[in-house]
DNA sequence: AATTGTATCAAACGATTGTTTGCCTCCAGG
DNA sequence: CCTGGAGGCAAACAATCGTTTGATACAATT
C-alpha cells in the first residue's frame, strides 16, 4: 500500500488541523487520531512536530497555489477589465477562505503569523501575484511614475481586498449582519473596490454620487508631491 | 499600600505579556514572576486566568483608547483636511504598534484573533472610530448615496491603512528593505492613502501621473499636518 | 483576649503536551 | 529455515500548564 502510505496520511490529516488551529494549538495526538495512525508515527517519520509542519507547508505551496491570483484574461482585455479580474480573483478567494482548501488557509495563516521556516516559499508566491497586479497598473499610469509610487498604488488595491478577510470579526459589528448579508457578497465588493480604485487612477467616475445622478468631471490635473 | 496593590501590579505585568504573546501562549507563572507576586495570586484575585484577561482588556479599553482615532481638528477644517487627519492618526498609530503602549497591541490582537469575551468592548470602540470617518465621508458624498455604499467607502480607506500593519511581514519581501525604509514612513503613506482616496471620491487629482510634468493648482484642497 | 476574614506563600495536584521507549509483526535476502 | 531491519503499537516519560490546597501572618472586629 504505497498509495495511502503513513507519511502521506499524516500530512493529509495535519494540513486542515494546522490550518485551522495553527502550529502551537494543533496537537500531535489529534493529527494521529485523525490520520488513523499511531501516536509515535509523527516522530518516527518526520523527526518532530516541527518537521511535520515543514513537510506540510512544503507540500501545500506548489501544488495548488501557483497562479491563483492571476486569472486567465481574454487577449484584448482593457486594463479596467484586467483590474476587475484581479480583484475578483482575490476577493472571491479571500471570502471563501473558510470553505477553501486547507492549503490556502495554511498559507494565509503563515502571512499574519509567520513561522520563520517558510520565508522563501511565501516570498516567491506573493511576488508572483503582486507582479501580475503591477503589470496592470503599469499600463495605465505615467511611465515616469516612480516605482515606489506604483507599489503603493498596488498595495492600496490589495489592502482593500485583504481587509475584508482580516477584519471579518469587526465588520459585522460595524455594518450589522443584515447589511453584511445583503451588500457584501464577493461580486458586490469586487464592483466597489474596482470602481474605487479606477476612480482613484482617473479611469472611472468618482464614487460618492448616488446612482442615477450625473456627475461633473473636475480636477483633471495632478498634484505635486513634497 | 493601595497604590501598588497586588491586583493592579498583576494587571500591569499581564498587559504587555498578553499583548505580546496572546492569551494562550501567555503563562500565569510568567505574569506572576514579572509582577513579583505569588503564583496563586491570579486565581485568588481574578478567579482564573480568563478572569485576569477580561480585567486586563477592560482596563486597556477606556483609559487610553477612547478617541485616539479622532484627532482634534481645527474648527474650519475642510473634509480633505479632516480625512488626512484621520488617516494620519490611524497610520501613525498602526506603524508604531511595536513601540506603542501595550493597551493598543492588546486591542489589535483582539481584532485579528478575537476572544469571545470582549465583543461589546470592541464593538463600542470601533463603532466610535468608524463613525468619525463616516462623518467625514457624509460631508463629501451625495446625500442620497445608500448607507452601505458609504460604509464600503469607509472600509476601503480603513483597509488601506490597516494593510500596512497586517502585511508587515510580506511588504518587505515585495518592495525590498531599501524602498521600505525610504518611502514607507507614516507621513508618506498618509500622503498616498489620502491622495488615493480623495481621487476616488473626486476631490483630488488622480494618482498615477508622474510628478513634475505639468502643475495646475486648481484644486483647492491641501494637506494639513495633524 | 478571642475571633474572624483577608492576603500571601510554598507545595502539590491533575491534566495535557511532545517525545521516547521496548516489544511486536511482517517480510525480503541469506 | 533463519535473520535483520523497517514500521507500527501501547505505554510510559519529562516538562509545562492552570488550578487548588493547607498553613501562616496580620489587621479589624467582637
Amino acid at each position: 500500500m504505497s498509495a495511502d502510505a503513513t507519511p502521506a496520511r499524516i500530512i493529509e490529516a495535519a494540513g486542515p488541523i494546522f490550518a485551522a488551529k495553527g502550529f502551537e494549538a494543533a496537537t500531535v495526538r489529534e493529527i494521529c487520531h485523525e490520520a488513523g495512525v499511531n501516536l509515535a508515527a509523527v516522530n518516527y517519520h518526520f523527526g518532530s512536530k516541527e518537521g511535520l509542519y515543514v513537510a506540510t507547508v512544503r507540500q501545500a505551496h506548489p501544488n495548488r497555489l501557483e497562479q491563483r491570483f492571476v486569472p486567465d484574461q481574454p487577449a484584448g482585455a482593457t486594463p479596467s477589465q484586467r483590474l476587475r479580474g484581479f480583484v475578483w480573483a482575490m476577493i472571491s478567494r479571500l471570502l471563501e477562505l473558510k470553505a477553501a482548501e486547507w492549503q490556502w488557509r495554511l498559507l494565509f495563516r503563515e502571512i499574519t503569523d509567520p513561522t520563520p521556516i517558510c520565508r522563501e516559499l511565501l516570498q516567491e508566491h506573493f511576488r508572483a501575484g503582486f507582479g501580475a497586479l503591477l503589470a496592470i497598473i503599469d499600463d495605465v499610469v505615467d511611465p515616469e511614475l516612480p516605482l515606489h509610487r506604483r507599489h503603493q498604488i498596488a498595495l492600496s488595491i490589495v489592502g482593500q481586498c485583504v481587509y475584508y478577510r482580516s477584519a471579518t470579526n469587526i465588520i459585522p459589528m460595524i455594518v450589522g449582519e443584515d447589511e453584511l448579508a445583503a451588500h457584501y457578497k464577493a461580486e458586490m465588493l469586487t464592483d466597489h473596490i474596482t470602481g474605487f480604485s479606477l476612480a482613484a487612477l482617473g479611469l472611472g467616475p468618482p464614487v460618492g454620487s448616488a446612482p442615477g445622478s450625473n456627475h461633473r468631471e473636475t480636477c483633471p490635473e495632478r498634484r505635486s508631491d513634497p
